[in-house]
DNA sequence: TTATTATTGTCTCATTTTGTTACAATAATA
DNA sequence: TATTATTGTAACAAAATGAGACAATAATAA
């Protein structure tokens, strides 16, 4: 490698020292629920997309940014869910190891192995437009099914325990199911989110019953499959 | 003022940069819910109990030692609900005014007046068993009705708003409404916790039906009132 | 001692919500 | 035209909740 290969990675007087945020990008691929998980160069370190905060960008904006970079999209839907500020949650040998495998110069990033409080949010996209981009220190960011993880870094499995935990307790009172679908979609779509996220199944009458009771959802025009029985309707939120 | 009364108020090197924490320490009076509110000196600014998080401490245990330092209770009740990081959150004129009037050196504690990123908890005390202590910069720190609040500085009373609606979504999913009373209190008086925190009031044969059927409580002796009725049991929780 | 009073604990019945089964409608295929 | 799988909705059962009624009882007044 040349002397001058090794470089800086982020300023540190750019960013706000101690500060990160992690992010539980949850996406429904037709089966399953998914997150997207990334893997830095040469590290076998499997980890959630994360980021810092610029000195003068507030904390969901910099949250924003990093999701852009990493989707492509805007007007995600993104909840803040809690803050990871324990001591031991803080490695610095991997940090070293992953900027060593990038890199890049440890000593002009020296400040990223200082200890970091970590505010986590958890993100709802339409699976099916989203192309994941890697970034600078990472080799690929790819879709894992929650229950098919691999061995996460640091303290991000418990993280994304938490962000399952908090979504299941907003799926009924901040109806967030259709988040996580195209615009229009079936009533069996809908409710195979609902199962995917409660680990569940659910009772199809029942579910249809309690879902057009809320008078949420507006009714459009039928869904011809090529499938040999009655169309579904097709519904959309807002 | 002598010169030597100008002192540093808490070392930079000790703590975190630009993290904070904020407390909304409720109590329960028999009638009303109420919070902790501390009035700084001379200034006519009222603000939640806060704090800063020491460099070799967990965000956690901080909060549980500045709550500590101003209840004397240890093992309080207690839950993150928020991080509030918007950059228009910090009014470094409001601080420097605090500092001064509490005669601390404006240059000493400089990192004061950086932006704040503050990690939010609600803590869920016996207001009888409280005699609340105010700090170095604080005058007073008193109970005040929830809806009978002083004007609060910076962004502290948006930090109350979200601190009870999360802890209106709570009341039943973790079933806190107990931690507000006594270890032994009548079902009246539990009933007047969760009417305080919802704002509305409840059906009395209701109510007692739904919490007897949790199985959550043990019923003990009577409680007698000397008044003019049937005395009511006394309930634990755990 | 005995009525009076206010509150408590529990019961009953009405209403609403949810669970469960049933069944007709229908889009594609044999 | 019959068959198949799934959908939309109706019908009834079961459970949860709302609303009222009432006897029990602790202190006070008569």
């Amino acid at each position: 490698m040349t002397k001058n290969k090794k470089k800086k990675l982020l300023d540190s007087k750019d960013y706000i020292p101690h500060l990160a945020y992690d992010s539980v990008i949850f996406g429904f691929n037709g089966t399953q629920l998914k997150i997207l998980v990334l893997e830095y160069h040469n590290t076998n370190f499997f980890a959630l997309p994360g980021g810092f905060v610029k000195r003068d960008e507030n904390l969901d904006d910099a949250v924003k940014r990093g999701l852009r970079e990493r989707t492509g999209l805007d007007n995600i839907y993104l909840e803040q869910f809690h803050t990871f500020g324990s001591l031991s949650r803080s490695e610095p040998k991997i940090m070293r190891k992953i900027l060593k495998e990038s890199d890049f110069d440890l000593k002009e990033n020296y400040w990223m192995f200082d200890r970091f409080i970590s505010v986590a949010y958890y993100a709802l996209i339409n699976y099916d437009e989203v192309n994941p981009q890697p970034d600078e220190l990472s080799d690929s960011i790819n879709w894992y099914a929650i229950d098919e993880l691999p061995p996460l870094m640091m303290d991000h499995q418990e993280i994304v325990e938490k962000a399952l935990q908090v979504l299941r307790d907003n799926l009924e009172r901040k109806l967030v199911g259709m988040k996580l679908l195209p615009p229009k979609f079936t009533m069996k779509q809908l409710q195979q989110v609902y199962e995917a996220i409660l680990g569940e199944k659910l009772r199809r009458t029942s579910f249809q019953r309690k879902i057009l009771a809320l008078d949420i959802l507006q009714r459009h025009e039928k869904l011809f499959q090529g499938k040999a029985h009655k169309a579904p309707f097709l519904y959309s939120f807002n």
